[in-house]
DNA sequence: GTCCTGTGCA
DNA sequence: TGCACAGGAC
């Protein structure tokens, strides 16, 4: 027993671990439709005699997204991805054609697919990988790379590139991408403005959006970014919310496992749920009474302890002291037990390392591999090829089998319709919106330069500041202090000109600024995000005011003004900033956001679509603004709007 | 395989 | 501030 004074480290020490177990590495038998893959001919007639549209999974790992697809109609010709074992679970339970390689260049993918015979594809489909956009993974990466343990031209980039490359070479008629939704952050933007402008280049038709996989039948806080990508003009319909499902819909069937089940088969007595009977189906008859990989890890007596203590919501703050071993100021989320009438959080790659998050609701351990299978909407036919650990790592990788198919199937109504070209050509928005503008722009100093030092000096001033108060201290400042330098230089003075002006809790950050300036960039206003975003004062915001105004940039200047216009045109009630963004995508245009797009924007928020009582009848947008549109049918609304008069 | 330490965005 | 999801060392 331990003092009850022992330091965090002492307790570390006294605790025994659970020795190391590596458990049976599973080998999987291709699928039995499958063509044998040194049988060429074999190959070639299976390709020619493909039937419904077909689609191509690229990244596929072990297969979520493809068997999605298959369920939703589409026949998967190929799989493709850079880890062996997930190409052999895609090989045994999707069929098809499996690819074993670096994506990074899809020269050697692309000749292979020309010798198998598939020239043609209806839908390129993937999910690029996602460790460098998701959001813990970015400041580690970040961090690495400043410490030169990583080479900043890492994989993020190239591997999107390569996705484009495949479409270019097959153009198949729809394009579908899955992944993480902070890639809709990354660079503010501009990188999915810069994916979404090259598939647009190809002849496609874009859309994007951030799916919610417990919309889609999945017992699971996770959300996705889907692009879709679409010839001829089609409009994509994205998928209806379907009713919700829990954690016991998903896992109350299975027997009780104590920690450290190792046995691969287990007695199984029936599903009881709807969910559970769905992900039955497909069972061989003689599996009918078994249930395969309900196999968990081993857990420390000290876990074993604690998580007797944790009931499903309560937090690892409330734990004993003697029972938290990290430290609580980092976490207060170390261990988190499932409710049965809740949803899971997502399932990730991370349970290869710990189930932590993933207590079960009633059983004093982490979830097996099956459970986790389970909660990711995998069918109990559906096997992972590997050790343990890397089963976990395949599953919380995967797009859960029933979102994909909810997408899968919105893409299988819209291949069937027609093409239609659409009602209103693309930019109306656009030209309606700058037509509006080149009468009705207000007027500022800061909006003819092209100075980032100016636009900076503008962006700091204006911060929660009425314009009108900013121009007399934007010129002085201008005139005082036209470079960083000069700013250092003139320090006091600008102090002056700035307390005179009411903006004195700026002054001390517009010099820091200024001086971080020269000392670190030769006086010279940086150009890059990173850089900027490094600057005393300086936000996402001002950064991208930057980029935009000064450097030709593209990105949307996500603001409470442009919030609110998107939000009315687009009749969204809530939505996170992605969603904006993506929105704001479709109205800009080809040519994007540009500057003169987002000054535009700003001005009609200003004059025209403002907070409250807009002034709908000189907007320029009306034909596009849902808002407007739906007012004017349902007069009890507009009623409601009215009456302040 | 196991343990420990975080970060980013709304 | 709370919530949702990471990675490295050994």
């Amino acid at each position: 027993m331990l003092a009850p004074d022992a330091t965090l480290e002492d307790r570390r020490r006294s605790r025994p671990a659970v020795p190391i177990y590596r458990g049976r590495r599973l080998t999987l038998a291709p699928h039995r439709r499958a063509p044998d893959p040194a049988n060429l001919l074999e190959i070639r007639r299976w390709v020619r005699q493909a039937r419904g549209p077909t689609a191509l999974d690229v990244f596929c790992g072990a297969g979520g997204l493809s068997l999605g697809l298959k369920d939703a109609g589409f026949t998967i010709l190929a799989g493709a991805d850079s880890d062996p074992a997930s190409v052999e679970t895609h090989l045994a339970t999707i069929g098809g054609l499996g690819y074993l390689g670096d994506l990074a260049d899809p020269g050697d993918f692309l000749e292979r697919l020309e010798v198998w015979g598939i020239e043609h594809v209806d839908l390129v489909a993937g999910g690029v990988p996602c460790q460098p956009f998701s959001r813990a993974g970015r400041s580690k990466i970040r961090h690495l790379v400043e410490s030169g343990v990583r080479s900043p031209f890492d994989a993020r980039t190239t591997l999107w590139r390569s996705f484009v490359r495949i479409v270019d070479a097959l153009q198949p008629r729809a394009v579908l991408l899955e992944n993480v939704p902070d890639l809709a952050a990354w660079e503010d933007g501009e990188l999915l403005n810069e994916f979404r402008d090259s598939l647009e280049d190809l002849g496609y038709r874009t859309a994007a959006r951030v799916l919610n996989a417990y919309e889609h039948r999945v017992p699971q806080h996770r959300a996705r970014l889907f692009v879709v990508g679409l010839r001829a003009g089609r409009e994509f319909k994205w998928p209806r919310p379907a009713k919700r499902t829990t954690v016991r819909d998903a896992i109350s069937d299975l027997p009780a496992a104590p920690p450290a089940q190792r046995e691969e088969r287990l007695d199984y007595a029936g599903p009881s749920t709807a969910l559970q009977k769905r992900l039955r189906r497909g069972v061989p008859r003689r599996d009918a009474d078994a249930i395969y990989d309900h196999i968990t890890r081993d857990v420390r007596p000290d876990d074993a302890e604690a998580f007797a203590l944790l009931a499903p919501g309560q937090t690892y703050k409330t734990l004993p002291e003697h029972l938290r071993r990290y430290r609580c100021d980092i976490f207060d989320d170390k261990y988190n037990r499932l409710s049965w009438d809740g949803l899971s959080r997502s399932i990730t790659a991370h349970m290869a390392r710990d189930g932590y998050w993933y207590i079960h609701p009633e059983q004093n351990r982490t979830l097996s591999i099956r459970e986790a299978a389970r909660i990711q909407t995998f069918p109990d036919w559906f096997r992972f090829a590997g050790e343990p650990s890397h089963q976990y790592r395949q599953i919380g990788n995967a797009v859960p089998p029933l979102l994909a198919e909810a997408v899968g199937r919105a893409l299988r109504r819209t291949l069937s319709t027609r093409g239609r070209p659409p009602q209103r050509s693309r930019g109306g928005f656009r030209e309606d919106l700058l037509r509006w503008h080149t009468k009705n722009a207000r007027n500022y100093p800061w909006r003819h330069t092209r100075d980032p030092w100016h636009v900076l000096l503008a962006e700091v001033c204006l911060h929660r500041t009425r314009a009108e108060q900013v121009v007399p201290v934007y010129e002085a400042l201008i005139r005082l202090a036209p470079s960083p330098t000069s700013m250092v230089e003139n320090a006091d003075t600008a102090r002056d000109i700035m307390r005179s002006l009411g903006l004195r809790g700026r002054a001390d950050l517009m010099i820091d600024m200024a001086r971080v300036i020269v000392e670190r960039h030769g006086g010279r206003t940086p150009e890059t995000r990173e850089e900027l975003l490094d600057l005393p004062g300086v936000g996402d915001y001002a950064a991208s005011a930057v980029v935009v105004f000064a450097l030709d940039r593209r990105v949307v200047l996500v603001d409470t003004n442009t919030t609110r216009i998107i939000q009315r045109v687009r009749g969204l009630e809530r939505a996170g900033h992605w969603h904006f963004r993506s929105e704001t995508y479709d109205l800009a245009d080809s040519k994007g956001a540009d500057a003169a797009f987002n000054y535009a924007m700003l001005d009609l928020g200003a004059l025209i679509c403002r907070p409250s009582q807009p002034l709908c009848s000189q907007c320029p947008v009306t034909k596009d603004c849902m808002a407007y549109q739906s007012r004017r049918y349902l007069p009890r609304q507009a009623q409601a709007q009215g009456g302040g008069r």
